[in-house]
DNA sequence: CGCGAGCTTGAAACGGATCAATGACAGTGG
DNA sequence: CCACTGTCATTGATCCGTTTCAAGCTCGCG
């Protein structure tokens, strides 16, 4: 199943029929208010499952950001591959507790860091997200952020400007570098990470 | 295991040896910020089922509010239940499911709600839990709040001063009324109602 | 009766939101 | 190749909701 950008592909509240994983490009997860606040409540790349926050319906809404590839699996079908291959469900409850823990943490985020904080923390997560590869390189990590800055801020329940002005001042303070809007370059690694566990 | 009140039995971070269902009482769930700033994941009581968050340490701390008592199972014990019955194993994941559910509305709550939709969300949910014995009276509902303010304020990401000065403002709308510091008496579901949403 | 923890209320400060203008590109068509 | 256009990002000025700081208040309990 290839999703074309920033198409949604799944409505929240609509019944819940399918389990999702995303094997290509990124999907970006929200709920919204009735009056069309948002919140994103994470992205999902390749490796990802989708869905499991669901029971009768969807307690979310999905989107592709950029191109995106998933594979369906239909509720029915997932039941008789857990039902062949035990382990599978373990595995799905795995899953879940490393949500359930993520999700803690962006609680602690939402609910009582500062914008300085949740900046710092969005680029944390993104360098953790980069794998090893950055562990030998304590200075200078060259980031990409794929998601326009509107989903930065409704993923971190700020708004744009806010977003783009602590960026500005992280640059204007020398801890990161912008090359463009997609392109971010971090300076000072240490200095961050003690930004987003609110030590500065 | 009996917990008295305000007695922590799980340390963030420390190393998660143990699964817990709560069979009596009650108990908080949260994480803390290294300068004491605190965020109330979620309250548990009886049946809730408390430690799917964890993979090898716990990605929360929890504390009895009021006299608690909790049936304790070592991971291992789990892992021999689940091999005896697998459905186990799902009833797991459901549980996890239905939290997943939980902590996206209430990303939204935090990252997006105002302090008077908070409130009234947070009210709306303490009458959810009541269970149906509500449904067949609209109007009056009783309401008992067993934790402080304190925590409410850390559950909503608010201060406790502003957690006062809401209710104060609903009771003066005619929305609640107050009998003493615990028992609140639902006076405008509707309208309640309407607010969480923030249609109003 | 008096003490203290927890709650409420008031005044002032502040962080982030809102409103508004400008800037940087990428894509389009002349 | 270069205006033109529209989208997205930045920057500035102001506003507002919530926090902070500081008293009082309530009420259970010794």
């Amino acid at each position: 199943m290839t999703v074309p950008d920033g198409r949604s592909f799944i409505e929240e509240g609509s019944p819940a029929h399918d389990f999702f994983v995303v094997t290509g490009g990124r999907v970006k997860i929200f709920t919204l208010l009735p009056d069309g606040r948002r919140q994103i409540t994470g992205f999902a790349e390749g490796g990802d499952f989708l869905g499991l926050a669901a029971s009768k319906s969807y307690a979310f809404g999905a989107e592709a950001l950029g191109t995106a590839v998933l594979c369906r699996f239909p509720h029915a079908s997932m039941q008789r591959l857990t039902a062949r291959f035990p382990n599978l469900e373990h595995r799905l409850r795995q899953e879940a507790s490393r949500e359930l823990s993520l999700l803690q943490a962006r609680m602690t985020l939402l609910g009582r860091k500062t914008a300085r904080e949740r900046l710092a923390t969005f680029l944390m997560e993104r360098i953790r997200l980069l794998g090893a590869a950055c562990q030998e390189t304590p200075h200078q990590i060259e980031l990409d952020l794929p998601m326009p800055r509107t989903d930065i801020a409704d993923y971190l329940g700020l708004t744009i400007e806010t977003v783009s002005r602590v960026l500005s001042a992280f640059k204007r303070e020398g801890l990161i570098s912008i090359r463009n809007i997609t392109h971010i370059t971090i300076m000072q690694f240490e200095r961050i990470s003690a930004i987003a566990e609110g030590l500065e």
